[in-house]
DNA sequence: GGTGAAAATCAAACCGCTTTGAATAGGTTT
DNA sequence: AAACCTATTCAAAGCGGTTTGATTTTCACC
């Protein structure tokens, strides 16, 4: 009678803040309890089914860092954000890269990590980070030519997988990247077939891959027809609004202004297009405009004709994909290294035409 | 001799992976260790010294998952991203605000932890979120009409803060909010000073608690000038560049258009000023456009004298001030709920003027 | 030189979980 | 019935730190 009433008594209590009092209340062993919610296969099903409405029953949820300690896996991927301390910016595909991320982690049960890393100590916080036991993977934004984060984090022996590639290293190393020079030379031979000569170029920072990438593809597009590339039409600096919308005015005020207008970003492309109708002139008709094209959602171009003829690639698709990709190699470490080159779609929107200023040449 | 060589042999040594190896090589307990890395005042000022030339030598960096199941704190702040099935969106804001709010957290040594939680069961993934250790507190985002966040966490007895309020919700709790209300009730005041009668508002979604207040604060001011609002020229949806696109044409096609525009986001006021230059009208002069400015870096308005007239209020700023609020209230968590109500600046600018049709009414 | 308080160091317990190796129960085989 | 599997369960030893309570040093003072 009173071992029942014993029994009775654990069974009321209201919650099992740890496995040994959700082992007490079960009468079990913390290990056969351990196994039960962790599907091992030397328990009983009978004992498993007990366990695990048990658990529910009292709120138990296990503590992950005792978890990560024990099994040295930290269910944890890192992401780093790098502060130069002169630019703040925050980067306008941060947010979707972050979502497409994220939905992958917790499909799998994984968190993620942000940290800022100051440029200045990056090696020694890098460092920190992965021996901190936080994280089981990290995930490297905005690579820069001949970027040393690569050979530190190899050497570190952390997974890891970048998003997008730094040129001048021979090493292989595991990466997801849109084939941004293709993709550009694409869009200047679009523009170069309406006639196009005098194409203006407005870059994303061009100490970063993939925007010397693009201007690779340019450049090699109007090499290839003979054409001399004007530095004067050539502009780089953060993607934003009033960049575009900057510089394309000042572009249409010189006196020999561009046909046509490669932007680097939708965001950009906004203020091309801004720039160009305060001038009275029409997009399309009086000057083309060609951009690249994130599809960060708070952008989405939802007429049925887009807005922008634009080179197109998901950048939330990128983030899923580097996450998955880094996922595997969590799970597996030894495979060899992995890469994505992802193309993107070209899209003719109304923000084309054929050039005007042809006919009079 | 073999005393030496053995001494020097220890010194020898590569890498410090943990407490013990470190203990080891300097000849010390891991207690006297532990405290001289951790500024203990029992341990003699050479010995600290020491103890820190040869972490830094042996690269030693302390296991984050083993001190955290130790001292009980995680050194780490939980984000929540809150995934509605239909609604994939990301906010324009996110980076901004996460940018704010992280510079604060690795001014103090915290890290951000990002997850996703499907609404559907918020309640048991909070809660397993406080259980796993991982976080030491949480920021709640984009509250809704009484939300139940608030109760919640409240009850798992975690340290929390909201960014924003929740209407209908009795109880105090640890808020950082702009005073959308009021900012709203001056910029339609704005507007009516100016002669406009036929007011548009450009709301954000109305089940978040902000667009609520807002939508209040226009009201107020309407009806204290006696104008029955006109639920033709009220129009609510996410804060896209698109939907101010797509309204304020609607709504100019309409028989009886509005004279000004109050837009919620500065990305909506572009789509705003889009439609109102498509129909060769001059926003400032034909339409007057006042839009709430969240102060995005990417967005930067940068002329000297804006373009939009707006109620300016950084949310980089919000970021960093709910952060700080929550890095005090988790170090100090007995104090009682603080609140924090900032208020937005009108900064006048290119795009509101008298209203035309004053004259001929 | 002996004494006692203060200063510095240490051994061991603990945080909550996993996992190894041993023990027990239950059922077969001979 | 003894011997031997197999299926379950368990006690105890980590994981890498912090912290308590005890112990040793050091040093001023009588």
């Amino acid at each position: 009678m009173s071992f029942n009433s014993d029994a009775r008594g654990s069974n009321r209590l209201q919650n099992a803040k740890n496995l040994k009092q959700l082992a007490e209340a079960l009468g079990l062993s913390q290990t056969t309890v351990s196994r039960a919610l962790n599907g091992y296969p030397e328990v009983k099903e009978a004992t498993r089914l007990r366990v695990r409405e048990t658990a529910r029953r009292l709120n138990y949820s296990p503590n992950a860092r005792a978890q990560g300690l024990a099994t040295g896996r930290a269910m944890a991927i890192g992401h780093v954000i790098p502060v130069w301390s002169e630019h703040e910016m925050t980067n306008p595909i941060f947010g979707d890269f972050v979502a497409g991320a994220s939905s992958c982690y917790s499909k799998h049960g994984y968190d993620m990590v942000l940290t800022r890393i100051e440029v200045d100590d990056e090696e020694n916080a890098y460092r920190q980070l992965v021996f901190s036991g936080r994280i089981d993977g990290i995930i490297v934004q905005g690579p820069r030519l001949r970027d040393s984060r690569i050979s530190l984090l190899k050497s570190l022996g952390v997974p890891f997988v970048v998003h997008g590639r730094s040129s001048g290293i021979e090493d292989n190393y595991n990466w997801v990247d849109v084939n941004n020079k293709r993709s550009f030379k694409r869009a200047t031979e679009l523009l170069l077939d309406l006639g196009h000569r005098r194409i203006a170029l407005l870059n994303g920072l061009e100490y970063l891959d993939f925007a010397l990438r693009r201007r690779d593809g340019y450049m090699e597009a109007l090499s290839e027809r003979g054409i001399e590339p004007d530095l004067e039409l050539m502009r780089s600096a953060e993607m934003t609004e009033h960049f575009g919308h900057r510089e394309t005015r000042a572009m249409l005020q010189g006196t020999d202004p561009p046909t046509a207008v490669l932007a680097s970003s939708k965001l950009s492309a906004m203020g091309v297009r801004r720039a160009i109708e305060e001038r009275g002139l029409t997009m399309g008709h009086d000057v083309s405009v060609v951009t690249h094209d994130d599809v960060i959602s708070y952008l989405a171009d939802t007429d049925d004709v887009p807005v922008f003829t634009a080179t197109r690639s998901s950048v939330r698709d990128a983030g899923r994909l580097v996450a998955e990709m880094l996922m595997t190699i969590v799970k597996k470490p030894d495979v060899r290294p992995r890469n994505a080159l992802l193309e993107t779609e070209l899209v003719v929107g109304q923000s084309t035409g054929p050039c005007l200023s042809r006919r009079l040449g």
